[in-house]
RNA sequence: GGCCCGUUGGUCAAGUGGUUAAGACACCGCCCUUUCACGGCGGCGACACGGGUUCGAAUCCCGUACGGGUCACCA
C-alpha cells in the first residue's frame, strides 16, 4: 500500500472507442500523469454475448492514436495481472466462496421467469421492483430439490438492512444512498461469471486502484461496490463521477444519434488531428479557468486539476470541434496536413492512388492553398471542387460580370499573354496579370473579377495566380477561349 | 414512479457574498483582400422560478419547475 495515485480505465470490448469512453480514459490519463501516478487498462469482458471480435484491439489502438498511454494493462503487462476479467475468474470465485462461507452471500435458485413475475407483481402494486429475498433462507431440502430439478444458482449479496452509504465524490461532494433501496443483488451469475459491480470492486482493490474516475451513469453503482469493500473489510478508493456528454437534444449521447460522429475511429478517417480531439474532449466537462483554449498534451497534464471538473453535463458541439481542428491544422506542418488530406482526394477519385511526381506535387500545392481554412481532411474534396469540374457552367451572376465593360479586351489580352508563357507558375502568371493591367488600363476588381469568373466560373475562390497555375495552362486557355466565343468576341 | 444528480447567452464556459456577469464557438456587421478563406475590430445574447438568510446574493438555505442518470444474472 502506498499513497501512489493509481487509476484505471476499464473498457468492455463491445465495439469501437466511443467519444464518451474516450473522455473517461482521457481524464484518467490526465489524472495519473498530473500526479505522477500509474494508469492501468483493464478489460471488462464478462459479458461474453456482447463482446465483439477485435473490439479490444480497436479500443486500444484509438486510445493510443489519441495520445493516451498506460503503464499497466492488458497489452503491456504489470504486476497486478491478468488484466482481462475473463482470465481472473478463479479470483472472483474464491472471493464469492468466502462470502458464501461467511454467510454474507447466498445462492439463489430463482429462474428468470420467476424473477420477472416477481418484478411484475411489484410494479402492479406500484412498488419499485427489487429482489424480494425469497431465497435468502433456503433450507437444505429446498436446495436439494432445486439442484435435483437441475436449477443453477446465482450468488446474491446479503444487503445489510437500514444502512446508509455515503461517499465523497471527487466532483460532486457527498452522495448518500440507503441500503433499503437495494435488493440482494447478484454478484455471480448462473453461468459462473461475476457481475460488473462485484468484479470491478475486487479488481480495483486487488490492483490497488486509488481513484475511480468514471461517468455519471455509475453513481448508483457506487454503493453496491461499497458493500463489497465493506464485506471484505477493504478501504474503498476515492470515486469521482464525471458528467455525461449530451447530444443536441440534451440527452446522453447515444450510438443511435446520427447527427454526431461518435467514434474516435471516424474522426481519424475524416482527417481530424488527434491533438485537436484530445484538446477538445478535455474541454468538455473541464476548464482550466483562464481564457486560453488551445493546449497540447503536456500542458494539459501540467495544468489539470480535478477540482475544476464540471458538475453539469455538456452538449457536444461539432462546430467548435471543427474550429479547434482548424487551429491545429493551421499550426501543423504541411506534411502532416497532406497526410490527413491526400487520401480523401484519392478516395474521391480526384487524383490516382499511384500518382506520378508531378501530380503529387500538384496535389500538395492544392492542399497548401487550402491549409488555413481546412477544418478536417475530408473537407478538401468540397473545398477544391472548382479544380476538378470538367465543364463549368456560367450562371447569371457570372455572366453579369462577364458582360461588363472592356471585359472582352481584358480576357483577350490576358489570353495572348498566357499563350506565350513557357514557365507556367504563379509568379509568371502574376507578372502577366500585371502586364495585362498595364496594357488594358484595367485594375483591381475590374481586372481580376472577369478573369476569375471566366476561368473558374465563380466569383470567389483562392488567390488567382495560384488557382490559375493549378488549373493548368490548357484548361485555362480553353475556358478563356470558350468564353470569348460566347461573348462574341 | 422510487432513488441520485444537475440548471449562467443557441453551445462550451469563467465566476466560491459586493464584477459594467469574463472568454471561446456559432451568428450578424465593419476592416483587410480582386473575391473567398485566414486575420483584426465591433455587435447580438445569460444567472430557470418563488421564498428565505444577509447591509448586500449568480454565488448560502428551503421549496417549485424543468432536464438528465439509474433502477438487469449489461458494463
Amino acid at each position: 500500500m502506498t499513497d501512489q495515485v493509481r487509476v484505471r480505465y476499464a473498457p468492455s470490448p463491445t465495439g469501437n472507442l466511443h467519444i464518451g469512453n474516450a473522455r473517461t480514459a482521457l481524464f484518467n490519463y490526465l489524472y495519473a500523469k498530473h500526479f505522477n501516478g500509474t494508469m492501468v487498462i483493464r478489460i471488462e469482458d464478462t459479458d461474453e454475448k456482447r463482446n465483439v471480435e477485435g473490439g479490444e484491439q480497436s479500443q486500444l489502438k484509438y486510445l493510443r492514436w489519441l495520445g493516451i498511454e498506460w503503464d499497466e494493462g492488458v497489452d503491456v503487462g504489470g504486476a497486478y495481472g491478468p488484466y482481462r476479467q475473463m482470465e481472473r475468474l478463479d479470483i472472483y470465485q474464491k472471493y464469492a466462496d468466502e462470502l458464501l462461507a461467511r454467510g454474507l452471500a447466498y445462492k439463489c435458485y430463482m429462474t428468470e421467469d420467476e424473477l420477472e413475475a416477481e418484478r411484475e407483481e411489484q410494479r402492479a402494486r406500484g412498488e419499485v421492483p427489487k429482489y424480494s429475498g425469497a431465497h435468502r433462507h433456503l433450507t437444505a431440502e429446498d436446495i436439494a430439490r432445486f439442484e435435483k430439478e437441475g436449477r443453477k444458482p446465482s450468488i446474491r449479496l446479503r444487503v445489510p438492512d437500514d444502512k446508509t452509504y455515503t461517499f465523497h465524490d471527487i466532483v460532486r461532494g457527498p452522495i448518500t444512498f440507503e441500503s433499503s433501496d437495494f435488493g440482494d443483488w447478484v454478484i455471480v451469475k448462473k453461468n459462473g461469471t461475476p457481475t460488473y459491480n462485484f468484479a470491478a470492486a475486487i479488481d480495483d482493490h486487488l490492483m490497488n486502484i486509488s481513484h475511480v474516475l468514471r461517468g455519471e451513469e455509475h453513481i448508483s453503482n457506487t454503493p453496491k461496490q461499497m458493500m463489497i469493500y465493506e464485506a471484505f473489510g477493504w478501504t474503498p478508493p476515492k470515486f469521482g463521477h464525471m458528467t455525461l456528454i449530451l447530444n443536441e437534444d440534451r440527452k446522453k449521447l447515444s450510438k443511435r444519434d446520427e447527427h454526431i460522429i461518435q467514434f474516435i475511429e471516424q474522426y481519424d478517417h475524416l482527417g481530424y488531428l488527434p491533438e485537436a480531439l484530445f484538446n477538445f474532449i478535455t474541454l468538455l466537462g473541464w476548464s482550466p479557468g483562464g481564457e486560453e483554449e488551445i493546449f497540447d498534451r503536456e500542458k494539459l497534464i501540467d495544468i489539470f486539476d480535478p477540482d475544476r471538473l464540471s458538475i453539469s453535463p455538456a452538449v457536444f458541439d461539432p462546430k467548435k470541434l471543427q474550429w479547434m481542428n482548424n487551429q491545429y491544422i493551421k499550426a501543423a506542418d504541411l506534411e502532416t496536413v497532406i497526410e490527413i488530406t491526400l487520401p480523401h482526394l484519392i478516395d474521391a477519385g480526384r487524383v490516382p492512388e499511384n500518382m506520378d511526381d508531378d501530380t503529387r506535387k500538384w496535389a500538395e500545392k492544392l492542399i497548401a492553398l487550402y491549409k488555413d481554412q481546412l477544418s478536417y481532411g475530408a473537407e478538401i474534396v468540397e473545398l477544391t471542387e472548382l479544380f476538378f469540374k470538367t465543364d463549368i457552367s456560367y450562371d447569371e451572376e457570372i455572366m453579369d460580370v462577364l458582360r461588363g465593360e472592356q471585359v472582352i479586351e481584358v480576357l483577350q489580352v490576358f489570353t495572348d499573354k498566357l499563350i506565350h508563357l513557357d514557365e507556367f507558375n504563379k509568379d509568371t502568371i502574376k507578372a502577366e496579370l500585371k502586364a495585362t493591367q498595364k496594357e488594358t488600363k484595367q485594375r483591381g476588381k475590374k481586372l481580376f473579377m472577369p478573369i476569375r469568373a471566366a476561368v473558374t466560373g465563380e466569383t470567389h475562390g483562392p488567390e488567382l495566380p495560384f488557382a490559375i497555375e493549378l488549373l493548368g495552362k490548357d484548361v485555362v486557355l480553353a475556358r478563356l477561349d470558350h468564353i470569348l466565343n460566347k461573348l462574341g468576341g
